[in-house]
DNA sequence: GTCTATAGAGTGATAGAC
DNA sequence: GTCTATCACTCTATAGAC
């Protein structure tokens, strides 16, 4: 049945644009083309709607994450940066909407949370991985990464969110280097010319 | 007369617990202990009680970003991010709704953009300042440190965020740890001084 | 699978008595 | 200033024909 994933695509759409809570069933039924009969059809309620939307974000997410190795370099961190705003840029919603979709719909937020603390992990062990390789600096004191990690997963996720703030038209450059920002002060010497020559260069 | 006052205590309460979106004229009224009809009489509509209200929050960011002397030390920062904790526990739908707000009632974001504005280069002086007083290490790139106080910006503003979000506490703590670990790489051996005999210390 | 029609529960705002 | 009553409208969800 290709009208469910009709359906879901135009939900995404008007989520990202008005919010998921001022979205209408009688607006994603026009969007699609069907009436909101149909729609009720296919899907029995709104949550159902946010529920596949979810789903389907999640996979999304779980690719980009997966593209951690089990010893990134700084290429690797670009490669994913990259990836990581296309995820933000196409669905902005599930990031602007995140509170308000964890209080109307707390299962689907408990949900997420796993992949919060994976991603927080994942930033984390990115510099553990690169302390071994001699391109981040010894953690000054312990648990200051910790913070550090906590600090790149907000810009991450608030990136969308800040933009539309501070009225700025999002792009990707200032984006990686602000996250780049928080990590060049840990480059050492080899890491710097790591940086250089895989990151700058291609920039 | 006292009761503008208690609706807008009362509706900023509301806001606080449910989001703005999801407050009824009924809930105010209720909370407030009159009728909605009394409600009507001291407020137009829904628009000119938050309107009431982002005057009455402005007034207190005002006196916070006040704080900010011509020569601001590591101390200055410290105080000025306990108030800002302050702000942010007393005002958490200020920031939790901010888009909601923007897309609902543009004209009061129109206003607060300032203050956005004036938040962001006030973190930027204040590494201007202490790169003078030899506290803090020289920019190391044109831009750097633009980067790193838009950063700053965004810890603060989507804090509250971010604890409900990973359900978290929200601890004073905490905020203030993640906020340092952003200006520590910077301190030079004599800010690394000041701050353990200033900021550390009081903790 | 798809439609129209409508029930049913709210929601903001107003009218008018006290 | 404060109240009750109600209008006009919006939105979700359901019933039933095609």
């Amino acid at each position: 049945m290709a009208t469910k994933e009709k359906i879901i695509n135009a939900s995404i759409q008007l989520f990202n644009e008005y919010g998921f809570a001022n979205v209408r069933l009688q607006h994603i039924a026009d969007s699609t083309g069907i009436s909101v009969g149909n729609l009720a059809y296919h899907f029995k309620n709104k949550e159902a709607i946010i529920t596949r939307a979810y789903e389907a974000i999640g996979c999304e997410l779980q690719a980009v994450l997966s593209q951690f190795r089990s010893e990134p370099n700084l290429l690797d961190l670009e490669n994913q940066l990259a990836s990581f705003y296309h995820f933000i840029v196409k669905f902005p919603f599930y990031f602007i909407d995140i509170i308000e979709i964890k209080r109307s719909h707390s299962h689907l937020h408990l949900a997420r949370q796993q992949f919060i603390m994976r991603m927080i992990m994942q930033i984390r062990k990115r510099f553990e991985y690169n302390i071994d390789r001699g391109v981040i600096k010894p953690e000054p004191f312990e648990g200051h990464y910790d913070h550090v990690a906590h600090a790149i997963w907000m810009v991450i996720t608030f990136w969308i969110s800040q933009s539309i703030i501070k009225g700025d038209k999002s792009d990707v450059s200032s984006f990686k280097s602000v996250i780049w920002s928080q990590v060049y002060p840990y480059l050492t010497s080899k890491g710097i010319e790591e940086y250089q020559r895989l990151v700058l260069v291609r920039n």
